[in-house]
DNA sequence: TTGCTTGCAAATTTTTTGCAAAAAC
DNA sequence: GTTTTTGCAAAAAATTTGCAAGCAA
């Protein structure tokens, strides 16, 4: 039989959750370990990814790959897109409205299961692209 | 003054470019290194990371990051989109022609400059849809 | 011959994991 | 008191790099 996991809530969980919560910049696990530790400075990089997994796993935040190895992380769940500038690296989310459409019946047609779908933009940025 | 580099064609270079310009199938570093050891089995792993990497450079193939850490390699170069099986991890090419529509004119009005885009599409393909 | 490229191994970078101690319930 | 979570350190996974030797031009 299955035991149930009663999961706890912990002061690192609440910390790190507040502070991906309204950190929009899409940080990797190590930006959002840097600003945890001056809130926790006994905090580990462990712990980090260990409950971002959980944030992830938990329908809460979503795990990013834009072009990089490394793993961002975003609090907006409602649908948008993603800017990223190729000079800076700055992650801008996006929200094209009806300016973007992606009809899926020919796909569905041949048998596939749409479950989601994102736009990853690359360019530059305003700053970037004025210099 | 900058010398110019002149590169030169190695039988690596042959192989491994072959290797790739055949192969839809979106395959890692590794999976390309295994295929290509089969031809030349003192073949490095470096090389082929190398060798893809000054092969992304010109221009001749792209690395892509579908949702994971690892990169993967694609032949293509036409405007073309991704679907990924969350089943199996397949990475399907996707021609969705005038099925798809993303009109950037309010980002560059707000002073992005777009280079490129991509929509990656996550589900289950045909042989995962139906099991 | 010149100097780009390779193989090998070691180093980096990013993320995961084992385990005893600490914290939550 | 029991079970989950943490911190630490070591391990794993993916990629990059230094260097002497090999090979293309």
């Amino acid at each position: 039989m299955e035991r149930e996991i009663r999961q706890r809530t912990t002061q690192q969980l609440t910390v790190i959750s507040a502070a991906i919560q309204r950190d929009h910049s899409h940080p990797s696990a190590e930006e959002i370990y840097s600003r945890v530790r001056k809130v926790l400075p006994h905090v580990s990089l462990g712990t980090v990814y260990r409950t971002l997994q959980r944030l992830v796993q938990e329908g809460k935040i979503q795990m990013l790959f834009l072009g990089e190895r490394t793993a961002r992380y975003d609090p907006t769940l409602a649908e948008h897109d993603h800017f990223i500038c190729q000079r800076c690296g700055r992650v801008e989310d996006v929200w094209l409205g009806r300016n973007r459409q992606v009809n899926f019946a020919p796909l569905v047609k041949e048998g596939f299961t749409v479950l989601a779908h994102s736009v990853a933009i690359h360019g530059f940025c305003q700053p970037c692209g004025r210099r």
